[in-house]
This record gives C-alpha cells, sequence and structure tokens, in this order.
DNA sequence: TTTTAGAATTAGAATGATTCTAATTGCATT
DNA sequence: AATGCAATTAGAATCATTCTAATTCTAAAA
C-alpha cells in the first residue's frame, strides 16, 4: 500500500501470474490469485483468517500480512467486495452482481440475495433532491431456512 | 455488563433519576439520562467520543469507560440504536423509527433518510422462503445535497 | 547473464476502538 | 447508621487491522 503509492505501478508484461482480469490492472501475483480463487469458490463470505486458512493448504507460508494486502489489492481493483456486517472482522465476497446480504443471527451464516429485475431501490427513500448515491449497503438480518426448520 | 448479569436488576422506585421511558426497563441514572439526551438532540449520529465531549459540558468528570456503558445499556434496553456505517467507530442514533442511513463520502456527514410509506423491503430480494426477517441495516453512501451543489 | 530497481512478502510492532478488571463510590432499603 | 447491590472509574487487556523495516522476487536493462 505503501509502496505502491511511490510511483506509478510498472505494466505488467508477463506471463501466467499477471492475467489481467476483468479490465483490472491488478498483477495477480501467486498470493493475489490464490486469495483471488479462494473467493471466487466459496459463497461463505469468509473473514481475512478464514481465507489464511484456506490459502495455507497450497501455500503453507503464506502470512495474514500478506493476505490482508491481497485483499486490499484486491478490492482496489474491484475484483472483490469488502462486506462489514458487524463489527469485527471483516468479510469478503467475490460475487460482484448487485446483491444484498442476509445474515442469519442463529447459525451466523451470511449468504447472497439477488434484487428483482425492476427493483430500484433509491426511489423508495425520501433523500433529498440533488443527493447522488453511488454504492448502498444492504444488510438483512434474520433466521434462515435451515435454522426456522429445524426449530 | 458484568455486574448486570449476577442477578436480576432491583426494581427502579427512586425518583426523577429513575424514568421509565418507553416502557423500557433501564434504570435512568443521571449519565445514562445525559448520554440519551445528547443524543435525542443529535441528528448527527455521533461516535462514542463525540458523546464524551459533549456529555462532558455538563459532568466534565464522566469517563469514557461510563460513555460506553451507557451507550450498551441505552442500546439493550432499545432507546437507541447503534449503527455501523464502516469499519471503526460505531456511530449511535436516537431516531427509533425504520430509516436508513445516507453518509456523505464528501463530508463525512450521516443523515437519517426515510422510506415511502408503501415500502416493503423484504419482497424486492428474492430470499428463500421460511427465511424470517427480524432487522435490516440500510447505508446509502454518495454526495449529499449540500456538497453536490458546491462542486 | 548479471545488474538493478521497484514491487511483493514477511514477522513482528504499533494502533485504535472497544471490552474487561478490579477497585471505589453512591443510593435505597433495612 | 449498616447493608448490599448497581454505577462509575482508571487503566489493562483484547481484537482486528495497519504499519514498519527488513528480505526476497521478478522483469526489464545493461
Ligand atoms: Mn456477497
Ligand atoms: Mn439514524
Ligand atoms: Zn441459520
Ligand atoms: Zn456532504
Amino acid at each position: 500500500m505503501n509502496a505502491s503509492a511511490t510511483r506509478a505501478p510498472a505494466k505488467p508484461t508477463g506471463l501466467d501470474c499477471r492475467l489481467a482480469v476483468l479490465g483490472s490492472d491488478v498483477r495477480l501475483t501467486p498470493h493475489r490469485r490464490e486469495v483471488f480463487d479462494v473467493l471466487a469458490s466459496s459463497t461463505d463470505h469468509p473473514t481475512a483468517y478464514d481465507i489464511l486458512d484456506r490459502v495455507k493448504s497450497r501455500s503453507p507460508h503464506i502470512s495474514l500480512a500478506t493476505v490482508y494486502n491481497c485483499l486490499e489489492h484486491l478490492t482496489t481493483a474491484g475484483l472483490i467486495k469488502q462486506v462489514q456486517l458487524e463489527r469485527g472482522q471483516s468479510r469478503y465476497c467475490a460475487n460482484l452482481h448487485e446483491h444484498v446480504h442476509f445474515h442469519c443471527e442463529t447459525c451466523g451464516k451470511v449468504s447472497d440475495a439477488h434484487p428483482a429485475a425492476d427493483f430500484d431501490p433509491a426511489k423508495f427513500w425520501n433523500l433529498p433532491k440533488g443527493t447522488k448515491v453511488t454504492r448502498m449497503d444492504i444488510a438483512i438480518h434474520g433466521t434462515c431456512e435451515a435454522c426456522t426448520a429445524k426449530h
């Protein structure tokens, strides 16, 4: 983060570890690639520690600092999203479609829910004219299907 | 928090510092009352430190620990809400009506926005049948009226 | 092929917000 | 006045994250 600010980043020209994904400009080093892959194959919104554990099976020597670095680069590049549901650990999500988060207060699971096609959320709130909306964070808390069933 | 768990709380029987507000069961000690009053007369969603500063003008010796204690009791009693917009400091809000938070990314201000009367948010997301919703946290990020105007 | 300069990675220290601990103080009933 | 909790406090501890200061990589330059 400090280092990358010192100068314009050298344009990646190398091979397998420098895939330009989705038009983004991140250098996809092996670690960043692994962190991304872990996240892309997860639907449970893991924390940095969860990701560390999962990446360790492929790269046993990766450090927590590197996981945080990778997550920051991937987030800045727009390849993943940081999700803040409660105080404490952030969670991460590789689903880039517009969606909201459902958090089960019984089992703790976090899942994605997608809006109906015609959903235009901004019009439901009386925001003053002139307000510009860039992003919405919507978290729904409750009891999931499974937890409701086994009650 | 620890102390209050040891036993059923003695029912308040005293006078001015024990007002039962809105059917809640908190003892409204002078400090809790001041913290609540500061919040009730604020629309800017102050942090614990902001609240400490404001309460200090009336109670110069109040401690940060007490502010946190008061905020926790008031939150548990349902008299105020804790608001988590980004990582870092929590904010607090005494508006108990259903509302969402607008956060201006330019000036940092946080304000309330109220939904249209016919707004039924849950139906817009395809939550699995059987899901029970208890609460929604909706944060809208963007540029406020004033900041948009002065650009 | 060696050099070199910037970027990536690392362990551990530092930070910041909150929570916990262990007194001490205050109040309401006895 | 004595008793017994609950409230309050300062400071320590905790937890997630960010920063620091090396060290290692890598890709282009020489
Ligand atoms: Mn998600
Ligand atoms: Mn509010
Ligand atoms: Zn569940
Ligand atoms: Zn603004």
